[in-house]
DNA sequence: CTCCTATAGTTTCATTTGCAACCAGTATAG
DNA sequence: CTATACTGGTTGCAAATGAAACTATAGGAG
């Protein structure tokens, strides 16, 4: 009776692999997340954001970059609003479509970004410093396994 | 000019592990917490203490629920609060200290376990059912091993 | 052209989250 | 015993998030 949660097909929450996930990822993203707001004042949405239109010289609209990183619209608005306050974006018009902006890095974007980069590396390096190549790579295919799977709607109660 | 991103050490924000790691995690997060969410009427910090009190028939503290699954000490006061309204958790004298209680699964949340038990293991299947029995078990581990890196403070700009 | 539907982005609002202050009980020091 | 420092848990407040409504522009269909 003491037992009934071993007698019931057994699920440890401890090994139950989207926990884990979700745990790791909290762990990390914290830790990445407090890093950059030290360094740089910027969130995490702002410096994918950042790191998104650096990517892409010729300008991005907010929608690509939602679109990629899947954050949602509002988010990367008054994130992309606050980085064009701040002059690090460009807001500039979209000769296909006036009701969108391509947004590109201002010069003092294009510094902070170039002073980011070695920093993230960096950070990389501290929590993935002990992998392999190779383990780096299983890994980041994992992960892109489940994004396929979940994406692709092999889920029963997948969301909308 | 125009590659200036690429001239940079370059970061794709797409191969950025962290960022990998939360990108995957977002997605699977959500889907399970919209199939708890849907099938049971539970968030994710109630199912996770479910899961924790299920497997402590003894009974355990919050502060020991927030200890291993790592939530904030208010969520967990919170989610056990709207389960213990639901008669799902049940609020006991904890002898060892009178500031604190020992929750246990009522018999509505025993039987609510055994429900959701069966649904999250298919779940987890649903995700990782292209997995091996070895890839998962590597997964689980490169996890673990991220997760003791982040604890145990191997971050220069560790949080708090 | 003129409607009508759809999309980019913003704003508003409700919900979720967590820090900080708080209350109650514990533990240690005199 | 009291006084003081600490810890388990709750409450309050402020920031972050996302769904839904809204505005402005696009892109057909007639």
């Amino acid at each position: 009776m003491i037992a009934f949660a071993m007698t019931t097909s057994s699920l440890l929450l401890d090994a139950f692999l989207p926990y884990r996930l979700s745990f790791t990822t909290n762990l990390v993203s914290d830790a990445v997340a407090s890093a950059y707001e030290e360094a740089f004042g910027l969130r995490i949405p702002e410096w994918r954001i950042v790191a998104v239109v650096a990517e892409h010289p010729g300008g991005v609209t907010q929608q690509a970059i939602g679109w990629t990183t899947r954050m949602d619209k509002v988010t990367v608005s008054r994130a992309a609003a606050a980085l064009i306050d701040r002059d690090i974006l460009i807001r500039g018009p979209n000769p296909a479509d006036q009701r969108s902006h391509l947004l590109t890095l201002s010069t003092a974007g294009i510094a902070l970004y170039q002073a980011i980069v070695p920093q993230a590396l960096a950070l990389e390096e501290q929590i993935f410093g002990s992998f392999t190549e190779a383990e780096r790579t299983q890994l980041d295919a994992m992960l892109r396994r489940i994004d396929a799977i979940v994406l692709d709607g092999h889920m029963t109660a997948s969301k909308a």
